[in-house]
DNA sequence: TTCGTCATGTAATGGGTTACATGATTAC
DNA sequence: GTAATCATGTAACCCATTACATGACGAA
């Protein structure tokens, strides 16, 4: 069971047009390098798998191909399944991308959309930021007001929990606010620029301070 | 269908451990003064409080018991149900109250038993806030890690939201030590306190600005 | 009289988890 | 040779949502 996953399928798609992958691989992607938000199980990411082949947006792929000596191909030996996106599949994808409804700034399709900023056009991050943005403010509004009028009747705690809400959620607006205006800053540095520039136009954040040598060991489940 | 809901069935029982109310104005607070986290709806609201019920922790009482003119008790007028939590209802919910396995402080859990710290003991307080903690610091350590192994490989998007998570669970850690702090401090001012203490032991956050006027319009689903 | 909001519910569905079952490969 | 981890899957369940159905009450 389950057709029609949505953010899992998103996040799926995405990492395969990075890389070909089996699915052991894009699980621990999912809850490493996207991870924070959620954790995904195999249990819903296999059978996700198998639809997103019946749509033909993936194929599978065994893992080692030919050169493999001692040919056994049938019987036996589970080989790995490598997932590899389609022509259709990567269409879909930027389908997908491209699209501007108020799911994409709702707090469970946020995370994983700004993930995937790399591979978006400049015009839909800024209407994903600033959509997430007014969301955020509008819930601000709300929380503001239901405090106003039942601050009295509420203990230290519930009002504490308030307060530690709101200031969060506060802390996400500016920190909305600089990536808007650091998007904004890109695009005034190139005016009239017409539309076509594929890879290396990641608008933003030069991060990137050195340290910590590699380390090996990983995951949780 | 839908038994055994935990979350739901906690805030149910502590609300109404205040005060009587219908499933109406309990779905209500539980969007607001609980709110920020989660927000259900009636239809795993109503359910829910059919198998307290059924447990023997809730009954149902009639809205307008007797005061009411012009007595048309059967036929018609669908009565507002209200619920009142039972004696055995109140000796459960100090159980869980009383729990502090590692379910407490996971993220689900943990704002709904902070939101019910007014009726907790101090005790268990300082269990769930430091199990909280270490639970943060433990992922923390997760997200060092895999930020340092993987940096070169991500772009500067992926590796914004890494940052802007880590900063937020950072955040709360602090929150956390001066939460804790404040519940040792209340301690130490009354040393060997006798365990009984009911009412007004709240022991933290001296908050409370004056300000805004109470204002109406409210709800949104 | 119609609209908004109060008020209670059910059925179908969704999107995921847990626990289980199985087996290959690697490191000690 | 055995433990850890890699690797793939299924079935049963869980907890909630959505959409729907129903109806009373107050105010414009």
């Amino acid at each position: 069971m389950s057709r029609r996953s949505g953010i899992l399928e998103f996040a799926v798609l995405g990492l395969l047009r990075e890389s070909p992958m089996h699915g052991y691989e894009l699980r621990k992607r999912l809850n490493t390098s996207l991870g924070v938000f959620r954790a995904f199980s195999y249990g819903s990411l296999y059978p996700c798998l198998k639809t997103l082949v019946q749509q033909g947006w993936l194929i599978e792929e065994s893992g080692n191909p030919p050169e493999d000596p001692l040919a056994a191909p049938l019987s036996g030996r589970r080989a790995k399944i490598v997932y590899r996106l389609t022509a259709e599949g990567k269409e879909h994808f930027e389908e997908l991308l491209a699209q501007t409804g108020p799911d994409a700034w709702e707090d469970e399709h946020f995370g994983i959309r700004f993930a995937f900023f790399g591979q978006t056009s400049r015009d839909v991050r800024v209407r994903v930021l600033e959509g997430r943005r007014s969301r955020l403010e509008e819930r601000l509004a709300k929380m503001r007001a239901s405090l106003a009028r039942t601050r009295e009747r509420l203990d230290d705690y519930t009002l504490e929990l308030q307060r530690h809400g709101m200031e969060s959620v506060e802390r996400e607006v500016r920190w909305l606010n600089e990536l808007i205006e650091s998007e904004r800053a890109g695009r005034d540095r190139r005016p009239e620029a017409p539309e076509e520039r594929r890879p290396e136009e990641t608008g933003g954040q030069p991060r990137h301070r050195e340290g910590t040598p590699p380390d090996p060991s990983d995951d949780t489940n």
